[in-house]
DNA sequence: CTGTGTGCAAAGGGTTTGCAAGTAC
DNA sequence: GTACTTGCAAACCCTTTGCACACAG
């Protein structure tokens, strides 16, 4: 059985054709983020509304996590291992390319220690790096 | 004169009603980043076209920065000093109250130093911490 | 067969554009 | 007076909801 038919069962998501083109999309991109319409332009004609409900279940599962990258649109992102509905470990800069716009999860840098004032809680930290990445420098 | 006039008419912006009390309102918020409805909130009236286009007036001219707290809403903050068009110094985190939703400008916190990959080259850096604030916890 | 997923239509919300009237300087 | 600003209407996204049909298990 191919490992995109695995990873939907292990997460309790009915094996259809959409849910499997999807995931072998995010599969195939790797560290970088996508945004709805990264995805959309993979097929050849792709309702919209179905991508939306297939995200949400696949971020409901852990299969794939919300990216911010300072840009306004949501991407989303693989997740590497481990993440659950409500358990995302999603602990790793992000680097937004301002030259060719493509976002990746930098899940070999670690997330800085930083001290927040007296009384805060910290809960979740999120780091936006931009610039040019290695291709387009 | 006051602080909020002179203001605008340091950065060329005519003064008109509109304006003088949306940046007043800014004034105020201090460190609190502000989205739309915040500051829609706080006039009897007002048109939501020009308060887009003050906003975007305001950001061109330097006198409040986009603020991302990872909740997708847009929000902006003033500026704090000698920011002007394309030249902002937005260089300190910012911190996401997930239980009152406020969201301020850690200014007196430095960002981090982070080493990127080989050939990466970085012009930008976003932190947003979440948690409970002072208030909240 | 049963419950879930898909696709269409329609509705909802936020944001932008065009234009005429009003206002700052 | 001139150029910019405002406010209304309409257009334009993107996203969500409702419902009937199709499909996975």
């Amino acid at each position: 059985m191919e490992r995109t038919t695995q990873l939907l069962k292990d997460k309790n998501l009915r094996v259809t054709v959409v849910r499997t083109k999807v995931l072998d999309i995010f599969i195939q991109a790797g560290k970088k983020a996508l945004a709805n319409a990264d995805i959309e332009r993979q097929f050849e004609q792709l309702d919209r509304i179905t991508l939306y409900r297939t995200l949400r279940s696949f971020e409901e599962k852990g299969l794939i996590h919300q990216v911010h990258d300072g840009t306004g649109t949501t991407k989303y992102a693989i997740c590497a291992h481990g993440c659950t509905a409500h358990v995302h470990h999603d602990e790793h800069p992000h680097f937004h390319c301002t030259s060719c716009g493509k976002t990746v999860c930098l899940d070999t840098i670690a997330l800085p220690e930083m001290q927040l004032p007296e009384g805060y809680q910290l809960t979740e930290r999120q780091v936006i790096l931009a610039g040019r990445c290695a291709e387009c420098s």
